[in-house]
DNA sequence: CTAACTCGCCGTT
DNA sequence: AACGGCGAGTTAG
């Protein structure tokens, strides 16, 4: 499968942007190329690798009422135990192969004080991560603009942790996450959060690969109908890009709603993974 | 028929 | 006490 680099990810995200910003002028590939500043045959090649389908099809595939299809095709569902026996055929549940630790209350608290943090950068499809571990699991993956900015956020997050670059093995089995025609391998999440969030965050683990629910349909999963809103929150604080999917929660209407790493991100991935 | 706005929800900081 | 990755109902076009 196609990787993107954080250049590539940026002309998608730009491509995108520009698409569903200009929706109503019915754009053409030339006016698109010329927007982002490309060539007419690479703006085509790029997007359609990256991407699944061309920039008009593009279009329609990301409308709320395709959005909202697929929620009434499996959206109450999809959180229920139910999907796991029958339904999971459709798409890879990540809830069978990820296990979760949380922090104890004192690395909670202080920050990260007495982890020992080991971090490492690779290129996904959907553009380039971090991918930070302790020794009881991952503890931190998120997309990153470069470099340099991915590790100020992460010392931020750990501000009083040990921190050293080093590729492991288990961010090796992360990374497996992010490919689809590659069997899972299992891996241990060390999350830190309040309880609430980790009831959240778990509940996310159980939408399959091409799956979408909505942030109501989390709260009542976990037991709290009327704390959606909650829940958009504790969603939106997803400590684990993609392997935790908060990519497949969107808004009961059908728009796609906010996203921590860029709404265009989002749309890739949500007409990425409805492709599926 | 959407799109924009209001007002109520509830866990965090 | 204020603020969100929200949602249902209402209103303006």
């Amino acid at each position: 499968m196609a990787i993107l680099n954080a250049k590539k990810y940026r002309d998608v995200a730009r491509a995108i942007h520009y698409l569903t910003t200009h929706n109503d002028a019915q754009p053409e590939l030339p006016a698109l190329a010329k927007a982002i500043g490309l060539s007419t045959s690479y703006t085509q090649k790029i997007f359609s690798d990256y991407v699944g389908i061309s920039p008009k099809q593009f279009l329609k595939y990301i409308s709320s009422e395709r959005a909202k299809k697929l929620l009434r095709s499996d959206g109450a569902s999809m959180l229920t135990a139910s999907h796991a026996v029958g339904l999971s055929s459709t798409g890879r549940l990540h809830d069978l192969f990820v296990t979760v630790e949380s922090m104890t209350s004192g690395a909670y608290k202080s920050g990260g004080l007495d982890l020992t943090i080991s971090y490492s950068f690779h290129d996904t499809a959907f553009g380039p991560i971090i991918i930070a571990s302790t020794d009881q699991g991952i503890c931190y993956l998120t997309f990153i603009e470069s470099k340099a900015h991915g590790l100020i956020e992460l010392t931020h997050s750990f501000a009083d942790a040990t921190l050293h670059e080093d590729h492991l093995p288990v961010h090796s089995k992360a990374l497996s996450f992010f490919l689809w025609d590659q069997p899972l391998e299992k891996i241990t999440l060390h999350l830190r959060g309040t309880s609430f969030q980790l009831k959240v965050w778990q509940a996310l683990l159980q939408i399959p690969c091409g799956g979408v629910t909505t942030y109501g349909d989390v709260a009542h999963a976990i037991n709290c109908d009327k704390a959606y809103r909650a829940v958009g929150t504790a969603v939106g604080k997803n400590p684990i890009s993609y392997i935790i999917p908060c990519h497949r929660v969107i808004r009961s209407s059908g728009a796609l709603g906010n996203y921590r790493w860029g709404e265009e991100r989002k749309k890739l991935l949500f007409t990425r993974e409805s492709l599926y």
